[in-house]
DNA sequence: AGCCTCCCACTTTTT
DNA sequence: GTGGGAGGCT
């Protein structure tokens, strides 16, 4: 029953859709354009940071969509489920109608769970399968390692097991393929009975891993095809950190058509630690040979000194080819490097600094406009009380995940064991919270009972209390009589769940709240918690989330995956307990990091981020400080790979657009002595040749200095009066001469005269002539118009042109006074006393702009009032995107919404798949050949090396002995076994893919000399030590 | 045996 | 800041 022939004609695009068409192409450049309306079966779009790849594929999936291709017939892969949320929105802005819901649309993860869940069955999954996280798995392991007595690890080697275990599933080392792998029984035996071991716990406990999301996936895709059959397109952003599992799916998702589009940057590529292999961007031009590569130069986002730094630093990896970045924007402002005594006096500073910018910018910069981004976690510490000294609200995008905390993670626990009693793993963490009086002893002899008796934990407790056998495990008279309870309280939740199945409810939350009232649960939390902490808000905030999850459920924004051929076996089920799984999945897979409720709490003023620089990924922000840039934190004292290091440091300086700040402390407290011990710069911020590039302290803020950060940011400025005002509110002087002190009494400007301080203003203003008529009508023409097009709707200085007629007048009018001004005080008198009461309508215009900015932004332009809108709408649910994503095709109307021809409920049909994007209007019909834009270009894909280790898998085991076979090869076979590949991947076989066994006598093939002739684009350079 | 408190060692990055 | 281990008390 493969699903047949390409339905008879395509959908014409109606008139409205051409409309769509001019919309989502709006703004793009010629490339960008060109990738977004491209034919090609397979397209690669490899560019720098900041080109807009994110863009082009967001505006080619709204294209596709545009065009008449179902949403449920495509598939985009994000890397967190924050960016599919955004890009979800950003789509639904371009073309509206509520398409967008129905994408299949997500992570990796969270897309293979969505075909688990709906076809799991297909391949023997048990239906309501549990999501192990991080701290299930460490777990488990951690159990098996002191059931087992190892001699070579114990406990606390869980987490290292752990992740290497979750290296090998991600690179399809099943525990047989590990063992063959190993020549001889050693001490790694111990490893891979702990391996063996896990894999049957977790199947006994009827949970999934991460890397079993992904593989399980794998196997029902590649048994059962059909599952696919309907998707016409597959989309994948951030490629360059996907694994071969991933690659794989990616393939699988696409057999039907093989339609696919991925966007990456080698050069970003942070995620190796995680198995992520760059080797993916060839291995795809090899498995399909009509692979199209795009690049973008353009870099939209950074001005030209920080791009020019960020290329210094990444251009050290001498194995990475040459590739162009086209800065757009003015060379801006010098990055800072600046060296502090300390990292508690180097967040004072970076405290101090934005205090100052903000005050000498007339507040152009809110909070939302300021990331701190660090290497780890730890390192925000130091930060977080300067912050809060200074009342700067900030969230924390780094560490603990909300749904990981101490209060909440057993909440959750709960409901899992209420979803499925057999649920060992979480039945063990909270069957003795509250305390039950059975401890480390009882609990561990159950889970060894159980385990024993192959039964589960649930099941023995049962029989225990009620007699039907005698517990083996120590548990007292006490603690027996309190499990009974916690028996009943299970089995009381789960009878209200079924009756409230029969009351058609949705809402899970009274479910959570008896559940927490039965088990006594706020009293424990707020006995445990320390004084001055408020742990229960947290479970509140957690079920509040769950009621809006549910809600969100009910109204149809569900992830279900559309109906499509393989779905004669729908399994019918009640939804409430569907809710309540979903829910806990959704934990599981969840990036939250912090209490959605921070969220509400600041508005005016905006919220500072502060992230892990990981986390930043794909992000941006007018001004970015990366504190810590000493060896030991970048690159990370226990980072196995240098070179991943420094591209980690070269994607935390391209998030900033007009402000980088780098810093590092000169000592650091030593962990264990408390000695203070010297650091050292990061070495690849030391080179001569970044000197010249960089400051030694925070720049001086002129006019020139703020209509630059203007025009790069493409934002109005704000008006002398402004600045003026502000600055003299702050009484900060106009350099960056921070003294460090803690001592109150100590200005950590030092002591400065009147006069002094009027001095900074003097020189500081005295370039001002013209600002006021550059920035009204000028714009346009001071700015550099990076499109082609004429019809450039990103132009984004026309995005507040309401009071530019206005406001012209004023500035025109003051500039004339501001002509003989001497200092910010005799500015402010000039201001107040006279030429401005001759503008009082102006004034009023300002005003009136003034506070509509305080109900959203507080910024008074035009453009963060749109912004404050669009927050508005969607302030409610998350972690506000940040900019990248924020100001996307903002003007775009919302298309009337087409009425939607296929039902989404019942089982029906799959949706037919049409044909293609058909191009209604291409802009020309050239042959893509923009392997182009760049000097260089890829060689003949026959001529590619391969050092590609899933290719190498494929050659070492043929035939297939694994459970994890790829599937590469039956998309394309012949294509990767050409003759030129064949030998080499002979010679590499001896390396392939295990660092551990190299033979001595198999020189690793040094491939610096070819790769450096390869273009740029497709690599990011060699061989991994 | 549980449970509390104190102390020590350790703290990369994450779906 | 926190998790695990040791020691003392119930
Ligand atoms: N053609 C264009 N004209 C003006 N601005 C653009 C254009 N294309 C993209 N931009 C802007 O450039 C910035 C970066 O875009 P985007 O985030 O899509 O880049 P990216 O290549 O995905 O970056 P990264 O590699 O860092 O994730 C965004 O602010 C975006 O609005």
């Amino acid at each position: 029953m493969e699903p047949e022939p390409e339905p008879s004609s395509p959908q014409e695009p109606q008139e409205s859709q051409e409309l769509d068409v001019e919309l989502i192409l709006d703004g793009l450049n010629k490339v960008q354009r060109d990738a977004v309306v491209s034919d090609a079966e397979v397209l690669q779009i490899l560019a720098p940071p900041g080109s807009g790849k994110t863009r082009t594929l967001t505006s080619r999936v709204a294209y596709m969509l545009a065009n008449g291709m179902s949403p449920s017939n495509i598939i985009v892969a994000t890397f967190t489920n924050k960016a599919s949320k955004e890009m979800k929105e950003r789509i639904s802005k371009m073309i509206g109608g509520g398409l967008e819901h129905r994408l299949i649309i997500g992570t990796f993860h969270s897309i293979a769970t969505k075909y688990l869940r709906k076809y799991g069955h297909l391949i023997g999954l048990p239906k309501e399968f549990g999501i192990a996280d991080t701290g299930d798995s460490s777990n488990v392991i951690s159990r098996i390692i002191k059931r087992n007595k190892y001699s070579t690890m114990d406990g606390s080697d869980a987490g290292n097991v752990r992740s290497r275990i979750s290296t090998l599933k991600a690179k399809m080392q099943s525990v047989d393929d590990y063992i063959a792998s190993q020549k001889k029984a050693n001490s790694t035996d111990e490893f891979s009975k702990i391996y063996d071991q896990y894999e049957k716990e977790l199947k006994n406990s009827n949970l999934l891993d991460f890397d079993d999301l992904l593989l399980r996936c794998l196997d029902l895709l590649r048994a059962h095809p059909l599952c696919v059959s309907n998707i016409e397109s597959v989309l994948i952003d951030e490629f360059q950190d996907t694994n071969l599992v991933q690659f794989d799916l990616m393939c699988l998702f696409a057999q039907r058509r093989n339609k696919i589009t991925i966007v990456g940057d080698p050069d970003q590529s942070i995620y190796g630690f995680r198995a992520a292999e760059i080797g993916n961007l060839k291995t795809m031009q090899q498995v399909y040979p009509n692979t199209i590569v795009l690049n973008l130069e353009e870099n939209y986002r950074s001005a030209a000194a920080i791009l020019n730094c960020s290329l210094e630093v990444i251009q050290q990896d001498k194995a990475r080819p040459q590739k162009g970045i086209t800065p757009t924007h003015q060379l801006g402002t010098s990055p800072v490097l600046r060296k502090l005594p300390s990292p508690h006096f180097e967040a004072q500073w970076i405290v101090q600094e934005i205090l100052r910018l903000r005050a000498l910018t007339g507040n152009m910069f809110t909070f939302d406009d300021i990331a701190i981004l660090v290497r780890s976690a730890g390192l925000a510490r130091d930060i977080e009380p300067q912050m809060n000294n200074q009342r700067i609200p900030y969230r924390l995008i780094a560490g603990t995940k909300f749904f990981e905390r101490q209060e909440v993670k057993p909440v959750l626990d709960y409901l899992r064991v209420i979803i499925d009693p057999n649920n060992s793993e979480a039945l063990a963490r909270v069957v003795n919270i509250p305390k039950r009086r059975l401890g480390s002893k009882s609990v561990e002899g159950l889970v060894a009972e159980a385990h024993k008796r192959g039964i589960s934990i649930w099941t023995l407790i049962c029989k225990g209390v009620r007699g039907d056998l005698k517990f083996e495990a120590p548990i007292s008279k006490l603690g027996e009589q309190s499990l009974c309870q916690f028996i009943k309280v299970i089995k009381d939740i789960r009878k209200l769940l079924e009756s409230a199945e029969l009351a058609m409810k949705h809402d899970i939350a009274p479910i959570i709240q008896s559940l927490l009232d039965k088990i006594g649960y706020r009293a424990h939390i707020e006995n445990m918690q320390k004084p001055g902490e408020e742990r229960w808000v947290h479970v509140e905030e957690l079920i509040e989330q769950a009621t809006e999850f549910c809600n969100n459920l009910a109204a149809g924004f569900d992830d279900d995956l559309p109906d499509s051929d393989a779905d004669a076996v729908v399994i019918e089920e009640s939804t409430i307990s569907i809710a309540l799984g979903r829910f806990l999945a959704n934990a599981a897979l969840a990036t939250v990091k912090e209490s959605p409720e921070a969220e509400n709490s600041q508005a005016s003023e905006g919220v500072l981020t502060i992230s892990t620089i990981h986390n930043a990924k794909g992000l941006e922000w007018p001004i970015v400080f990366v504190p810590g840039c000493y060896t030991g934190s970048i690159p990370h004292s226990r980072s196995e790979d240098t070179d991943e290091e420094r591209r980690l440091l070269y994607v935390a300086m391209t998030r900033a657009q007009v402000l980088l700040y780098l810093s590092y402390p000169s000592e650091l407290r030593d962990r264990k002595s408390g000695d203070k011990q010297e650091s050292n710069l990061c070495t690849f911020l030391a080179e001569d040749k970044l000197k010249p590039l960089m400051k030694s302290a925070g720049p001086k803020i002129s006019l020139a200095v703020i209509e630059e950060f203007g025009k790069i940011m493409g934002r109005e400025c704000p008006t002398i009066e402004k600045i003026q005002e502000t600055t003299k509110a702050a009484n900060l002087p106009n350099r960056d001469d921070y003294v460090p002190s803690d001592d109150p009494s100590v200005n950590n400007y030092g002591t400065y005269t009147e006069n002094e301080f009027q001095e900074d203003y003097d020189d500081d203003f005295d370039d001002h002539e013209g600002y006021n008529s550059r920035n009204s009508y000028s714009r346009t023409t001071t700015t550099r118009n990076y499109n082609q097009s004429s019809t450039s709707a990103y132009n984004r200085s026309n995005s507040y042109s309401t009071n530019r007629t206005t406001m012209t007048t004023a500035f025109s009018a003051q500039s004339t006074t501001i002509q003989g001004f001497r200092s910010a005080n005799s500015h402010m008198h000039s201001l107040v006393n006279s030429q401005l009461e001759a503008e009082v309508d102006v004034r009023r215009v300002a005003f009136k702009r003034k506070s509509d900015g305080i109900s959203g932004d507080n910024n008074d332009t035009k453009q963060s009032q749109s912004k404050s809108v669009k927050q508005k709408t969607d302030s409610k649910s998350k972690p506000k995107p940040k900019n990248t994503l924020a100001n996307y095709f903002q003007k775009a109307p919302v298309k009337e919404t087409d009425a939607l021809p296929e039902t989404r409920t019942g089982t029906s049909a799959p949706e037919p798949a049409t044909k293609g994007p058909t191009l209604t209007k291409p802009p020309k019909q050239e042959k893509y050949i923009y392997l182009s834009s760049s000097p260089e270009r890829p060689p003949p894909r026959n001529e590619i090396i391969n050092q590609n280790h899933h290719l190498q898998e494929q050659m070492r085991r043929n035939p297939p002995v694994s459970n994890f076979t790829s599937v590469s090869g039956m998309v394309n076979g012949s294509s990767y076994m050409a003759p030129t590949t064949m030998s080499r991947m002979a010679g590499n076989t001896a390396n392939a893919g295990s660092s551990t066994s190299r033979p001595a006598s198999a020189v690793p093939l040094k491939t610096l000399g070819m790769r450096r002739s390869m273009s740029g684009w497709n690599d990011r350079h060699g061989t991994k030590k």
